[in-house]
RNA sequence: GCUCAAGUGGUGGAAUUGGUAGACACGUUGGAUUCAAAAUCCAAUGUCGCAAGACGUGCGGGUUCGAUUCCCGCCUUGAGUACCA
C-alpha cells in the first residue's frame, strides 16, 4: 500500500466536517484557549501559498492545545467590505455583495484543501447585517459616552447630563473639543435642545466636527493617517490633499495613555510594541505662553502658546516660528511685512503635503515684522512665519532655541537671527547640541549649572508660579476620522433633525446599506449613499423610507457616509465567542468565559492601524462593562512575508530574440518576467509552452545553451503582474495538504521574510512516504506488539522534548527536522512498536492531520487523533552520559561519565553533584557546569 | 537622521541558560537497481591540503579554560518611522 494522500486527506477533511471534530464547545467546563488569525480580505486573485502560513501555524497551535485538553476556539471569517470590490462594482456595475460572496466561496474552496481546524459554525462576515448590526451598536455606545479624566475610564453621557444639571461644567474634567464654553447648571437647564446637543456633540465619544481631513480627489473619500503611506493613499498610491470637511470621529485620543501604558503587559514582538509607541508619540514638556508687544502702537492683547519639550532651554529663545497655517498669522503681521507674509503663506499652501515632506532641505521663511515678550528675561523675541513648523503638532508654533535644536539653528544659520549658547562647555558655532541627558544649563540666570533634566522641573514650576505656562504631555496621536465616502461599508445609525445628528435605537437595527444605481458619488459630490432612493428615517414607524418625503414632520435624512474598513474589524475577536446571538454581541457568560484572544497570528503590517483601533475599542467596551478585558491580544505573533521568486527571459531590444541568461554577457538585452510555471527547478525554460503562453511571443527565437534557455531569478513579492504566485492548490493537487503544511514551517523562522522555492518541497514529501513505510508495507500494516528497546525510547522522547519545545517557542521549522530524524532512525531501529508508532502519531498530527489520522485508524484507534492526549517527555530515556568540560584555569581534562539509561533525574543529579564534588577537591575550585548529553537536560551551574 | 531586526557552507537554515559549529533539507558528485528512464536506496559533500593538519559563524578589539552566543567599536542588509518642537 502507498501513501495515497489524495485519497488520504478528501476522507479526512470529510471526516472532521461531518463530525464537527474541531467546533468548540460552549459548556463553559474546560479550561479555554483561544487562538486567532487576522481574518482575510476576500480579494478577487485568490489565495497564494504566502497567505496560509500564518494559518498553519496557529493550526499547529491549536491542535496542540485540543491535544493538552483545552477547549480550544479556533474560528475563521472575512473582513469583507473594503475598497477592491467596490472599485469592481463601479467598473462592472455588479453589487459588491456578489463579488464578495464569489470571493468568499473561492477562498473557502482554498483553504479546505489545506486541512485547518476552523471551526466554520462561528464564522463572521464583517459585510452581513447580522454581524454589522453590531458594529452600528457600538457606535452608538460610543456615541453615547464620554470620557471622564477623574476616573479616567469612559462613562455614559447620562452621567454627564446629569453632572451638567446640577453643577454645570466648570468641574467636569473631560476628554473633549478644545473650544468649550464654561456654563453653570442654570445655564444649561436654560438652554434648547439643539444648544445641548451641541455641546454634548463635543464630549461624545465619537462626534461630528469640521475637521482638517486627507482628502483624496481620486478616490473620491477622506483616508485615516494610517491609511496613508509617503503622502500618497496606501491603496492605489493617489495624491491626498488637506481638506475642511464635516465628518465624523473617533475620541481615540482620550486613551492614548492607556494605549502606551498597557503595552507594557503584552507578550507581543517589541518591534510592533515600538511602532505603536512612536504613532502615538508622547512627549513630555510644557506649554509655554508668549505675550505678543503692541504691534505698530496699537495695543494688542494676544497670546501664542508654544509646545516644548525643553523647558530647560528658554534661556536660549533667540525668536518664535508660526505655522503658515496658524491662526494668528494676519493679526500678528505688519502693514510693512504684509504682502511677503501674504506670498510666502499662499506659497506653502500650493505645495502638497508630499512635496513639503519631500523637500525637507530648504529652508524657507518669512518674518511678521512684530515682536513677542520673553516671559522671563522679557527680552523682545522676533515671530516668524516658518514651514518647518507643523500645524497639525502641538499648538503650530515654537520657541525656538536655534543652539539646542538643529532645525531651529539651520534656520537661524540661514536668516542670520543670533544664537546665544546656554550650554556649559559646548561649543554651538557649528551645530546645535541636541544631547538632553547630558547637558548641563549656563547663561540662564538661575538654571546656571543645573544638569537639563533638572532645569526643565524648576523652569516648568517657575513659569506655573508666573502664569506663564504649564507642564503638558502632547501626543502625535489625532482623532481618528470614521466617515468616508464610501458605498462598500457599515451605514451610521444615525438620521439628522435640524441639521443635529441624532441616534437610532438599537432596537431598530441594522439599518441595512440600501441599493443604489451606481455606486459613484452623487453629481453635487454627495456620497453613493445618496443615490439611494430610499434612505431616510422616519421616526413614527422607525423604518427606513423613500428619501422624498424628508419634508414630512417625522421622516428625516440619514447619514450618507459609511464607516471605514477598521470599525468591522476592531471587536471582531468577540463576535466568534457567540456568533449567533441575536440579543448581544455576545452573551456574558461566552464573554466572561473566552475573555480574549490568547495568541493572535497576523502579519506586522497592521501596527498602526487595526491593532490600534481594537485595542481602543476594547478598552472602551471594558470602561463600560460590556467586556471583563480591557485588551484583545493576549499574546502575537507576526508571520513574515513568504516572497515571489520572479523569473526573467532576456530580449534583446525590438527584436523577438531571447537569450539564454549565461550568453548575454554584457550585451544590451530587456529583462522580462515570465511565468514560473514554465520555469522547471534548474532554471530551464520550457521554450514551447513560453511561445504559447502570451501571443507577442510565438514568433520569439531563442539562443540557448548546451540546448536549454537559462532564465534569470529575483526575489519579489508575490503578485499576478509579476507571474511569480504560486498557487496553494497546486501543490495540494501534486504532493497533498499535509506536504504543503510541513514544507511552508521547514522553509524557515515563522517571523522571518523568505522566498518560496518549490524545488526543496520533495525533502519533506519524502520524508512523508517514509513515515508512511514505517507503519506500513506493502503487504499491510507493520507494527507489533512488542515491548520498546531502549533505543526506541530514546529516540522516541528526544522528538517528544524537542517537538514539545518547539511548538511552546514557535519554531516549528525545526520540529520539522526532529520529525525527520526521528523517522530516520526508528526506520533504522527497525522498529515495529505499536506503543512507540502511537505516540509518534499524534507528535506529527498538529502538522500532518491527514496522516496522522489515517495512520491512527490504521494503528486500530477508533476515534480521532485530534482528541487524544499528547504524549509526555520523560527524562530518564534520555540520559546517557555526562560529560564535563575543563575547569581549572590551566587544565585540559575531558570526563566522560557513563550514566544508565533508566535513572530518574535526582539519581542523576546526584551522580552529578558527588563528580563535582570530586572535582572541587582535586583543582580546589568549583566547576562551572556539567552538562549531559545528548539530551542536554541538566545544566548545573557551579 | 532615529528605532528595531538580522549577517553562519553552493542554497534554505540548525545550534532556545557560553560547552563537539554547520543538525535537517535542497543542490552537486559517485555508486546500486533498471534494456532505459522515473522512482527508490547507499556513500561523499565548510575551505585549503595527497596527508597529518591548519583555518573557519560580516570586520576589529575585549571578557572566558572555552564565544555563532556576552561586552565595546565599526561595516552591510532588511523593516518601520520621520521637519513631532
Amino acid at each position: 500500500m502507498n501513501y495515497d494522500f489524495s485519497q488520504i486527506e478528501a476522507k479526512w477533511q470529510k471526516y472532521w466536517e461531518e463530525n464537527q471534530t474541531f467546533k468548540a464547545s460552549n459548556s463553559f467546563n474546560k479550561p479555554k484557549y483561544y487562538a486567532l488569525d487576522m481574518f482575510p480580505y476576500p480579494s478577487g486573485a485568490g489565495l497564494h501559498v504566502g497567505h496560509p502560513l500564518g494559518y498553519i501555524a496557529s493550526d499547529i497551535y491549536a491542535r496542540y492545545k485540543r491535544h493538552q485538553g483545552f477547549n480550544v476556539l479556533h474560528p475563521q471569517g472575512y473582513d469583507s467590505f473594503g475598497l477592491p470590490a467596490e472599485q469592481y462594482a463601479i467598473q462592472t456595475g455588479q453589487h459588491p455583495a456578489i463579488t464578495t460572496q464569489t470571493n468568499i466561496a473561492r477562498y473557502r474552496e482554498q483553504l479546505d484543501k489545506i486541512g485547518f481546524s476552523f471551526d466554520w459554525s462561528r464564522e463572521v462576515q464583517t459585510s452581513n447585517p447580522e454581524y454589522y448590526k453590531w458594529t452600528q451598536w457600538i457606535f452608538g455606545e460610543l456615541f453615547n459616552s464620554w470620557y471622564n479624566l477623574t476616573n479616567d475610564k469612559a462613562e455614559s453621557i447620562e452621567t454627564l447630563i446629569a453632572k451638567f444639571e446640577t453643577k454645570g461644567n466648570e468641574e467636569v474634567k473631560a476628554v473633549s473639543d478644545e473650544d468649550i464654553v464654561v456654563f453653570s447648571a442654570t445655564e444649561w437647564n436654560a438652554l434648547s435642545d439643539k444648544q445641548q446637543q451641541e455641546i454634548l456633540l463635543q464630549y461624545r465619544l465619537t462626534f461630528l466636527a469640521e475637521t482638517e481631513v486627507n482628502w483624496c480627489p481620486e478616490l473620491g473619500t477622506v483616508l485615516a493617517n494610517d491609511e496613508i503611506v509617503n503622502g500618497v493613499s496606501e491603496r492605489g498610491g493617489y495624491p491626498v490633499i488637506r481638506k475642511k470637511m464635516k465628518q465624523w470621529s473617533m475620541r481615540i485620543s482620550a486613551y492614548a495613555d492607556r494605549l502606551i501604558q498597557d503595552l507594557e503587559n503584552l507578550d507581543w514582538s517589541e518591534s510592533i510594541k515600538e511602532t505603536q509607541r512612536n504613532w502615538i508619540g508622547k512627549s513630555v514638556g510644557a506649554s509655554v505662553y508668549f505675550n505678543v508687544l503692541p504691534i505698530e502702537d496699537v495695543m494688542n492683547p494676544t497670546t501664542i502658546e508654544v509646545f516644548t519639550t525643553r523647558p530647560d532651554t528658554i534661556y536660549g529663545v533667540t525668536y518664535m516660528a508660526l505655522a503658515p497655517e496658524h491662526p494668528l498669522v494676519n493679526q500678528l503681521t505688519t502693514t510693512a511685512r504684509k504682502e511677503k507674509v501674504e506670498a510666502y503663506v499662499e506659497a506653502t499652501a500650493k505645495r502638497s503635503e508630499r512635496e513639503r515632506m519631500a523637500d525637507v532641505k530648504t529652508i524657507s521663511g518669512v518674518f511678521t515684522g512684530s515682536y513677542a515678550e520673553h516671559p522671563i528675561t522679557k527680552n523682545k523675541v522676533p515671530i516668524w512665519i516658518a514651514d518647518y513648523v507643523l500645524a497639525s503638532y502641538g499648538t503650530g508654533a515654537v520657541m525656538a532655541v536655534p543652539c539646542g535644536d538643529q532645525r531651529d539653528f539651520d534656520f537661524a544659520t540661514h536668516f542670520n537671527i543670533p544664537i546665544e549658547n546656554i550650554f556649559k562647555d559646548v561649543d554651538v558655532s557649528k551645530e546645535a547640541y541636541t544631547d538632553k541627558t547630558n547637558a548641563v544649563i549656563t547663561n540662564s540666570d538661575f538654571l546656571n549649572d543645573l544638569p537639563a533634566k533638572e532645569a526643565a522641573k524648576l523652569m516648568v514650576k517657575t513659569l506655573e508660579d508666573l502664569g506663564y505656562g504649564k507642564g503638558k504631555i502632547n501626543y502625535r496621536l489625532r482623532d481618528a476620522v470614521f466617515s468616508r465616502q464610501r458605498y462598500w461599508g457599515e451605514p451610521f445609525p444615525i438620521y439628522y433633525v435640524n441639521g443635529m445628528p441624532q441616534l437610532i435605537s438599537t432596537k431598530y437595527l441594522p439599518i441595512n446599506l440600501p441599493e443604489v444605481e451606481k455606486y459613484l458619488p452623487t453629481e453635487d459630490g454627495a456620497p453613493p449613499l445618496g443615490r439611494a432612493t430610499i434612505w431616510a428615517w422616519d421616526t413614527e414607524t422607525n423604518t427606513v423610507v423613500s428619501n422624498d418625503k424628508v419634508n414630512n414632520t417625522t421622516i428625516y435624512p440619514l447619514e450618507l457616509n459609511t464607516m471605514p474598513g477598521w470599525a468591522g474589524s476592531s471587536w471582531y475577536l468577540f463576535r466568534y465567542m457567540d456568533s449567533q446571538n441575536n440579543e448581544a454581541f455576545a452573551s456574558k457568560e461566552a464573554l466572561d468565559y473566552w475573555q480574549n484572544v490568547d495568541l493572535y497570528v497576523g502579519g506586522s503590517e497592521h501596527g498602526t492601524g487595526h491593532l490600534l483601533y481594537s485595542r481602543f475599542w476594547t478598552k472602551f467596551l471594558y470602561d463600560r462593562e460590556f467586556l471583563s478585558v480591557d485588551e484583545p491580544f493576549k499574546k502575537m505573533i507576526n508571520q513574515g512575508m513568504i516572497l515571489g521568486t520572479s523569473a526573467f527571459v532576456y530580449r534583446i531590444p525590438e527584436t523577438q530574440n531571447f537569450v539564454s541568461k549565461n550568453l548575454i554577457k554584457g550585451r544590451e538585452v530587456q529583462a522580462i518576467h515570465t511565468d514560473v510555471t514554465l520555469v522547471n527547478a534548474s532554471n530551464e525554460l520550457d521554450v514551447e509552452g513560453f511561445k504559447k503562453w502570451r501571443a507577442e511571443f510565438s514568433e520569439a527565437t531563442f539562443e540557448l545553451e548546451n540546448d536549454k534557455y537559462i532564465i534569470g531569478n529575483e526575489v519579489e513579492k508575490m503578485s499576478k503582474s509579476k507571474y511569480n504566485v504560486v498557487n496553494p492548490d497546486d501543490i495540494c493537487e501534486e504532493y497533498g495538504a499535509d506536504t504543503l503544511r510541513l514544507y511552508e514551517m521547514f522553509l524557515g523562522p515563522l517571523e522571518q521574510a523568505k522566498p518560496w522555492n518549490t524545488a526543496g518541497i520533495t525533502g519533506v514529501h519524502n520524508f512523508l512516504k517514509k513515515m508512511w513505510k514505517l507503519y506500513i508495507g506493502t503487504d499491510g500494516v507493520k507494527f507489533t506488539d512488542v515491548t520498546p528497546t531502549k533505543d526506541n525510547l530514546k529516540t522516541l522522547h528526544k522528538t517528544i522534548k524537542k517537538v514539545t519545545e518547539d511548538i511552546e517557542h514557535f519554531s516549528f521549522n525545526t520540529s520539522v527536522s526532529t520529525f525527520m530524524i526521528c523517522v530516520n532512525e526508528l526506520t533504522a531501529q527497525k522498529c515495529t512498536s505499536k506503543k512507540i508508532l502511537n505516540d509518534l502519531v499524534i507528535l506529527i498530527s498538529p502538522y500532518a492531520p491527514h496522516i496522522a489520522e489515517e495512520l491512527w485508524n490504521k494503528l486500530g484507534n477508533m476515534t480521532s487523533v485530534s482528541t487524544v492526549i499528547f504524549p509526555v517527555f520523560e527524562e530518564k530515556y534520555l540520559v546517557e552520559s555526562v560529560k564535563e568540560y575543563p575547569i581549572s584555569f590551566n587544565g585540559k581534562m575531558r570526563f566522560k561519565l557513563e550514566l544508565s539509561l533508566d535513572m530518574s533525574k535526582e539519581e542523576i543529579e546526584k551522580i552529578v553533584m558527588a563528580h563535582e564534588k570530586t572535582q572541587k577537591q582535586l583543582n580546589g575550585r568549583s566547576p562551572k557546569k556539567v552538562i549531559i548529553v545528548p539530551g542536554k537536560i541538566i545544566n548545573i551551574v557551579g
